[in-house]
DNA sequence: ACCGTGACTCTGC
DNA sequence: TGCAGAGCCACGG
């Protein structure tokens, strides 16, 4: 099989679900723990491509100004932030993440 | 092989 | 804080 989609797409989910609950990680850090340093745009697609009942904790991650990057007030991103919500993370007035509070740090 | 596209990021105003 | 522009990687047509 071998299909190289998959390869450095199961990649990628395999350093999502290193993301411990109540802690977040833009995806720019997801890309460079999997080996793609700058190749943030890779993790949203491999992100968008996770099927509706998966255990992958996709919702914790953000981008690098610690907002939900999915459509405001679509259905995935309201889900995104009540799981991060039921995680403990508290949003500002402006719907972000304080980062320097909530972001992962591996290692 | 070229071009358009995206759940991105950084810089500047 | 917000918006625009340019840079980025990898992918699909």
């Amino acid at each position: 099989m071998g299909q190289k989609q998959t390869d450095i797409d199961q990649r990628i989910w395999q350093v999502v679900m290193l993301i411990p609950a109540g802690k977040v990680a833009t995806y720019g850090d997801v890309a460079s723990q999997a080996g793609l340093s700058g190749a943030a745009r890779r993790v949203g697609h491999a992100l968008r491509g996770l099927p509706p009942d998966t255990r992958i904790p996709w919702h914790r991650v953000i981008n690098a100004q610690g907002r939900i990057s999915l459509p405001p007030g679509s259905a995935a991103a309201r889900a995104q932030r009540d799981r991060l919500a039921a995680e403990g993370i508290r949003f500002t007035g402006t719907r972000r993440v304080d980062l320097a509070k909530h972001r992962w740090q591996p290692g």
